[in-house]
Order: C-alpha cells, then sequence, then structure tokens
DNA sequence: AAACTATATCGCGATTTGGTAATATGTCAA
DNA sequence: TTGACATATTACCAAATCGCGATATAGTTT
C-alpha cells in the first residue's frame, strides 16, 4: 500500500482498546480525593499516615486510593519497615494536571471576556 | 519575603477548587463513548447524525454525551439549518489524549520487560 | 398546516463507586 | 509471646451515571 493511500484511510490514532484504556486512566484521576493525595505526593515522598494528616482523609480511605492509584502505576510503593511509602510515579502526572489546570483557567478567562463584551 | 522562604512553605500548585474542576473535567474524559466521540471529531467536524453513524451509539446518547463535552467547552457546537455540527474545541485535548497513551503504553512495556526480566 | 427530519431531553432500571466502620495482616519492640 | 502500631481489606449503604426507550422541541419541506 502506498503512503498517500494509507493517509486518506488512515485509522483514527487510538484503537478501541486504547480508548478503553484510556477511560479507565482518566477515571483515576477523576476523583477529588486521589488528585489531593496526588498534590500531596507533589512535595515529595510520603508515608500512609502523613497523608491521612494531610489531606483530613480517613484511613482506609487513604489506603484504598492509593491502591488504585498505584494499580495503575501513578504512584511507586515503597515498604519501610512498618511504612509504606508513596511517591510519584513520573513526571507525566504533573504535565497532565498542569495541562488540565492551564484549559480550565483559560476558559474561564474567556468566558469572563465574552460576559464583558456581551454588554 | 525572600524567594527561598517561599521555595520552603511554597503552596501546593492546585487549590482546592481546582481539583475540584479538575476532577469534574477528569470525569468528562473517563467514558469510552465520549472518547469515541472525541476520537471521531479529531478526523474533523461531524453532525450528531454522523457521529451516530461513526460510533454506533443511539442518538439520544450520543446528543447526551455532546452536551456534556460542549458543557465542558472540549467541542464547539455550530448549528447548520436543522443540523447541528460539533468540533474539537482546542489542542489541548490531542495533547492530554497522547500523554495518557504514551504513558500507558510505556507502562505496559515496563511491564512486559519486569516480566521478562523475572524468570 | 401537516409531515418529516435532526436534535435535545426525560424517566427508568442497572451498575459502579466513594466513604465509613470494623477487621485482618504484618512489623517492631519489650 | 504479647502488645502496640501502620497498613490493607472487607461489608455495607448512599449517591452518581450510563444506556435505553419514549417523547419533546425545532427547523425544513411539501
Amino acid at each position: 500500500m502506498k503512503t498517500d493511500d494509507m493517509a486518506k484511510q488512515r485509522k483514527p490514532g487510538m484503537s478501541d482498546a486504547q480508548i478503553t484504556e484510556a477511560a479507565r486512566h482518566f477515571t483515576i484521576l477523576s476523583e477529588p480525593a486521589r488528585l489531593k493525595i496526588l498534590r500531596a505526593l507533589m512535595a515529595g515522598p510520603q508515608t500512609v499516615t502523613e497523608l491521612v494528616a494531610v489531606t483530613g482523609l480517613k484511613q482506609g480511605n487513604v489506603s484504598k486510593h492509593l491502591g488504585v492509584l498505584y494499580g495503575a502505576r501513578f504512584v511507586n510503593r515503597e515498604k519501610e519497615g512498618n511504612f509504606a511509602r508513596y511517591s510519584i510515579a513520573d513526571a507525566d502526572l504533573f504535565t497532565l494536571c498542569e495541562l488540565m489546570c492551564t484549559r480550565i483557567d483559560r476558559d474561564v478567562k474567556n468566558l469572563a471576556a465574552s460576559l464583558k463584551a456581551r454588554r
């Protein structure tokens, strides 16, 4: 098959399987509680107890959320004696969150501007 | 206040309000059906009927999802007579999805590699 | 006006998931 | 071993939401 033929019938960038996986991962970032945990971890590695103190969430809750985050490799787990120290797994998380936040900020500004122009 | 003092007690990058909003927006990207619609739109603007044909979803369903996407300004709406033509609102969507997909691919490779090394 | 088409919305059943309390597992220290 | 502590797991309830069918709204055509 020639390259321009490929360009014409070029398949969508994501397969159905990739879409399913992407959706699953976005789901994990769709919980305020988990984002709060991630925000705390962005200041550096933390134990569960520390995260409970910082976030105000209950222990079982934090543990469950960390399990979810760990299952998707968003965080690393490091057992130290009696404790478990969690940390952000990769820098993509920062990028994802920053991108989403700047998007939101931009929309807010656009909305405010259009409201102002409408009078 | 000096800059290094600011570094020490530097506040988390996202406020609670920003976290809530970010979570809400991630939620919108957490549905396979919505991602399928977005994937279709990445090939160019489409009417609801066209999206129904491409995605295989029911009309009411597509309309509802488009409403959600439009509410978060992920897509634009353009009424043309009897039709409504939707389009991707900004390029950040591509970046977000690509970033997530490359993250997933990388994890899969890492997992495969560690499995291989473990025998 | 009536019929047709495209899109949006409503109500419902079913599934999923977060928070909580209680409990289990595992580790260290005396 | 026993007790104390950190973490993980379980069972349960409540809230959110997806898909579906039916219907409502709005624009176009005859």
